[in-house]
DNA sequence: CTGGTCAAGCTGCCATACAAGAATTTCTCG
DNA sequence: CGAGAAATTCTTGTATGGCAGCTTGACCAG
């Protein structure tokens, strides 16, 4: 789970550079609208401009960064408008999931506790990054635990784009209330009520997403402008 | 749309291989397990073996290839437990999309409906790439009408799925039957009972995986015994 | 005639080299 | 001192060449 964060290698397995990318993406160290250079990554990882492009090309093709023609590679940066889509998105293939759901392993549930317990234990220690990661994880190991195996992939990539746009709009949500959220998702699943458990992650997505904040989009001036403590008209 | 299949140039505008190959998917004409050699489309499409390789590798992303190391890429060729998590996964997806629209405009309905007109020509004229081309992209039509940007890329991929496991499995669901279940659906939206619309999607995509048979699977001598006449038991 | 071994060829894999466009910097002229 | 143009630098885009591993076919022994 998390601890492939830490075991983070210099050797370069080929495709575990875009594990390494979305797994920081998860964990809220990389930000929207960063760049990624193809030489800065091959250099990072000690493989060829070849390689890291082809993982660049991948990332690409699952919607996480995009590439400026011969300007360079960026992480996404999604408007508010597109950032509602994902949430829609997300709205309703996780409700979805929970509603096709025909028979529960109790297991699920097990394993769904223990991934609570974890994150917990990462809002009481501080730890923002695990905290950032086991938030969005949480859901991505749900729909894993239901047996489907290419729900999970979709989920993560769009798991990471929320986490993105989270960042970039400021969202107000706060972390225990996510997790408790999480909690009484569990406690719908393991009750069997499956049609509450969808509708509580209809509103915890909801929730996450009625937290944003329009404000800081399309003003590149504003990490400075806080600095300096200067207002919105204040030239 | 489908005339993006006849357009099909022989100058190459880089990315635009996926989309070629996608599309021939979508329309039957490419089965799984053919093999895609970076060389041959290299030289098809007149590119360098570098941009082949590129889009290749796009479309593994997307799930659509697979790489079987030094010896070659070929299109998936699902299980049967595999085809049956597409179809599921399809499910989920297409009935949360359903259930979580919130306002419908009218035009959705007056597109789907030429939609079906199509359909019903392909049908009626034998055109059998029109046909599975159409049939599949009802699906991402009606996502796409709902004016979700990121949900379409999704359906396209696993509706590309679909049709190759449609194809490995033998799928025994008449194209006519389809598409009155479409039909039915898009009755049920202009209706306003987006309930009843999901029921109907699960309902259709079911009768689809049911009429899958788990016959063809996992022999690759298939297509030589049914050449030869000769049964399975006998050698 | 059958079974096993080896060699040649084909394929993807990776690195490198070069080309072309964009952005930035610098130089020059008003 | 400032504005515009030119040049430099930095970036991606594309092509090509060599390498490593698998597959296949031939060849040889039993």
């Amino acid at each position: 789970m998390y601890g492939s964060l830490t075991s983070m290698q210099n050797s370069a397995p080929a495709n575990s550079i875009d594990r390494v990318i979305v797994d920081a993406i998860l964990a809220g160290r990389i930000a929207a609208g960063t760049r990624l250079g193809e030489q800065s990554l091959a250099t990072l990882f000690s493989v060829s401009r070849t390689v890291a492009r082809e993982a660049l090309i991948r990332l690409e093709a699952r919607g996480i960064v995009q590439v400026s023609a011969r300007r360079g590679w960026f992480v996404i940066k999604p408007s508010f408008e597109e950032a509602q889509e994902v949430f829609q998105a997300r709205q309703a293939i996780e409700m979805g999931i929970l509603l096709a759901v025909h028979r529960l392993r109790p297991e699920v549930v097990e394993k769904l506790r223990a991934h609570i317990v974890h994150e917990r234990e990462a809002i009481a220690s501080g730890d923002l990054e695990a905290r950032s990661f086991l938030l969005g994880d949480f859901h991505v190991c749900l729909v894993e635990a239901l047996g489907n195996r290419v729900l999970p992939d979709i989920l993560r990539d769009l798991t990471a784009r929320t986490v993105l746009i989270s960042a970039l709009y400021q969202s107000s949500h706060d972390a225990t209330v996510s997790c408790d959220e999480h909690e009484a998702i569990t406690d719908a699943l393991a009750a069997g009520d499956l049609r509450q458990a969808a509708d509580l992650m209809v509103s915890h997505i909801g929730n996450v997403e009625a937290g944003l904040t329009r404000a800081k989009d399309d003003d590149p001036l504003t990490s400075l402008r806080q600095a300096l403590k200067l207002s919105k008209t204040g030239e």
